[in-house]
DNA sequence: CTTACAACTTCCAGCTACTAGAGGTTCAAG
DNA sequence: CTTGAACCTCTAGTAGCTGGAAGTTGTAAG
């Protein structure tokens, strides 16, 4: 039986995020003790590595309680989790396209600065005019 | 003279966001009509166009603060704005590198994947056991 | 001049995914 | 039995908006 430090520690989560991840029914109710202690055996520990390791690959938490349930019902089609993966795929390389055009940007900003006050900042004027750009980087930021 | 919603069509920006950019002190309390209606300039334009140029090259509220300060002040040096822009470009070369590493593990997972029921399925076989994976992606989901 | 209605106003709540802190209780070691 | 780290609950805060309710203003048409 785990307390919520050592569950926490051993899996990299700070205790109030266990917590959280309870509070909005990610993780189960765990077992308590007389005076109200959580303790946690295997299975939430299992449960825990599961978020920890599909959030630290960026999935959202709604996305990761769908992969529970796939994992919690092992005889539902295996395309769901497949499907959930392959658009945070694809969100990652949209993400990674963005800031391609966004380093390419700054680069240039950067390069083209030599010092000298701010009235003559390149990195200021870029700023000021979006018609120097090199891309339409509408929703680069994102 | 603008009217809030034609300033927000000119720059892309929805109108409860420019309130609250001036809530928060980014852009200046504008002039108002008799009845109480916001009015606008060109220097409002301006202003709100830097800010929304600068967000859609990923820089925080934070540092737009920073970079408006210095446009404001043409006297002050420019290499604050430079090491600004330099700090950015940095984050966004570790964010690319983090999200190259994700796009990896989640290609394989993805690839590996035949169909089937979830029991055998590779993706939350991958979720379910961090062993099975390339890196060490302690800090990759950032 | 009245009326209609889009666009404006303020205020408050909510989103994601936590994180921090106050103020109080429990557990386990010595 | 005492100590003190670790636990408990609850509330509020972070970034950067976004949406909605309920009420007011501006303007064009009749």
């Amino acid at each position: 039986m785990l307390t919520i430090g050592t569950l926490g520690k051993k899996t990299g989560t700070k205790v109030q995020t266990i917590r959280y991840y309870e509070q909005i029914g990610l993780m189960p109710e765990p077992g308590r003790t007389e005076g109200g202690q959580r303790r946690y055996g295997d299975g939430e520990l299992d449960r825990l590595s599961f978020i920890r390791h599909s959030r630290q690959l960026g999935f959202s938490l709604e996305a990761i309680r769908e992969l529970l349930d796939l994992s919690d019902n092992p005889n539902r089609p295996c395309h769901e989790a497949d499907a959930i993966a392959r658009r945070q795929l694809e969100q990652v390389e949209q993400r990674m396209a963005r800031l391609e055009a966004l380093r390419k940007e700054l680069k240039r900003m950067v390069h083209e600065c030599s010092g000298g006050i701010s009235s003559d900042c390149r990195v200021l004027e870029v700023l000021r005019d979006h018609s120097e750009c090199l891309t339409n980087h509408d929703e680069i930021g994102a």
